[in-house]
DNA sequence: GATGAATGAGATTTCATTCAT
DNA sequence: CATGAATGAAATCTCATTCAT
């Protein structure tokens, strides 16, 4: 936070602003869901008046979109990169991959946001569609194209990528969800490195080449 | 209300009326969730004043429940018995079993109440607590006993069967989901056969000492 | 109002509410003007909660079209009557048309309506393009309708009877609007049957052949 | 305040910045009238900051005055002057002025500020009392005036000035507002003129003596 | 049993005005 | 002089629940 040092003393009011908006949204929406956040709430935690945020965002829709925008995004890019860079076998891409998403999404707060569009997707389709473009279409994209590449290169059965992604993806996201939603069937923290671990065990075991 | 004295002791009174009630509640429920589905709309879809459903059932969330019993519950005991009549491998069972399931669950609008309880546990305690109780619960256990079944019978490898269950169901859970969030995203309806071959096999091999 | 002895009881209270939320409205409407009219005091003034004014009626700009529908509408129908049935010469009808006019809306609160649409007509399309269908297209059309009756017969001079009628129109609107802007500066109700006689008096001299 | 001393008397200070400022507001005004007007947009469209704004006006109110005092009192003065300078006869004089009021009201944005007031007067009574002692009483008497003269002169018929004169104004008012009204129901352009020539010539022989 | 009129708390959004910098 | 961030009261519209008939 202090990172900077010579950060000018005048502007750094009106850049933080922002910030502190997004993370207390973040959080609301992330516990209540989108329809059920009021942004009064958003306003008291982030210790501004209601008027303030609609200075900043125009609408709850907009807000919400700023809050996808500025915390998944990077991670989505992040992402991308990791996979161009990456040389070694697909297996191994496969769990850097899903460890990486793991620690940067699942075990933080973002998890939150993957349950909030899966539920609120259909009485909201302006938000729905925004976040299929930019945070769906693109991860889908990676894990097929991970499939691609250790079906080509032998390392995997010959699936069909498009289906097999979406049955590989759906245990990460579940995991995802019930962190954030009955918290009376939640998996302990302690289990849920145990649980990471069993699904990389047991996609790759039936994905590979017995 | 006893004006019919040969009314045989077995059934259930106040079901002939509540029948309309609880169809058009489901549509409702499904299609837009919990708390965005007004009793105005499920009054008029049934055809009655919205006092009348305050007649059958105390309050939204009752009328929630007696959805969910009357609906899943019979599907959740027939899967127990399909179970424990089943005689071959535990590979087979596993197939009849998710298929079943896909069958009774997954095609039917029944498919939508996962969606709408993971989306409106956190919101809604009461209801997190009775759909986990009446639902989760006992769906859970049965493939964490298709598990330890085909690990004693060494068919399966050695994995943890409460993990792996978690793990397991995911995808079918998943495919539920998709069907009623994303219209944009959704599986064309001639992929979903498709999905649940994959799947089976996918989970299999995995599954299966090899 | 008692016209009705044998009105069955039950119905009374129902039929009744729409006409309470209806005066109302129109106190408050011309009092204020349509945006600076609160849906609340229309409540308060009519006695029941906010919630039942939407009960009637979708919307703010449908509740001040039934207030035009309800008042305005009739006295149109029946000027259109009026003049349909009138035999004598157009100077007569003219006065007569203005006269009536005057008691069955200059005098009355509805007079308030011609101001509150000038006034908010460029800020509500919508209303603007009702009142405009239904009571200035007709009424300018009887007053141009007079105007030929009396071109055609010898007894005006033939003067363009739409431009005509526009200027034979506004001294009737503006001592309407008068009514109902600046009280500082209003005509003192006992003038106001004296400004009628000389609009009448100043428009037939200037109408009739000398 | 004072730190110029040699400045001119009559020059008024604060003249210079506020111009731009002024004609923001008055095309705000007349567009969307009074409450309706944002002083944002009055602020943007006169390309400074909203707090400008109150450095030269504390009120929205005192803005308004101030459009007020600079467009129209200037027209008003200058008219009492043509008048007091012109020696012809009564309706020639009659002629002139209408033709001039229209020349420097009616056909600019100025006309909007009539039906503006008029909307606006009962909800702002402070400005309904200025716009009445400043601009609708001078203007009246210059009226009443001609018609005195007239009738002195034996030009005219004896009618009551007071009363004539509103007679006469409304037609004159209603062009303005109509302009700034009802789009759906304007007078087209090109025959704005001719709504002119027709009202002078309907005054005209209402008034003079056969 | 059945109705549907009535409620009132609460949600999003707007905007004139203030004030520290 | 000038800025523009911040405020907070207010306005329209919604909906689960109640209750007299």
């Amino acid at each position: 936070m202090m990172s900077c040092p010579f950060k000018p003393r005048w502007e750094r009011r009106k850049d933080a602003r922002p910030q502190e908006l997004l993370l207390a949204a973040l959080d609301l929406f992330v516990e209540r869901g989108f329809a059920a956040t009021r942004l009064d709430d958003v306003a008291r935690a982030a210790g501004v008046s209601k008027g303030t945020l609609y200075l900043y965002y125009s609408s709850k829709e907009e807000l919400f979109k700023a809050v996808v925008r500025e915390n998944v995004l990077p991670l989505i890019d992040e992402a991308g990169e990791l996979i161009q860079a990456f040389s070694g076998s697909t297996a191994d891409l496969f769990r850097l991959f899903m460890t990486t998403w793991w620690e940067r999404m699942g075990k933080t707060k973002l998890s939150g946001l993957s349950k909030l569009m899966m539920a609120e997707a259909s009485n909201f389709p302006d938000l729905a569609q925004f976040y299929h473009d930019e945070v769906i279409a693109p991860g889908d994209a990676m894990i097929v194209g991970m499939l691609r590449r250790g079906i080509a290169s032998g390392e995997m059965r010959a699936i069909d990528p498009e289906i097999g992604a979406k049955i590989l993806i759906a245990p990460m996201i579940m995991m995802m969800m019930w962190k954030h939603s009955y918290s009376v069937c939640q998996i302990p923290n302690k289990d849920l490195d145990s649980y990471l671990e069993h699904y990389i065990d047991m996609a790759l075991h039936g994905l590979l080449v017995r």
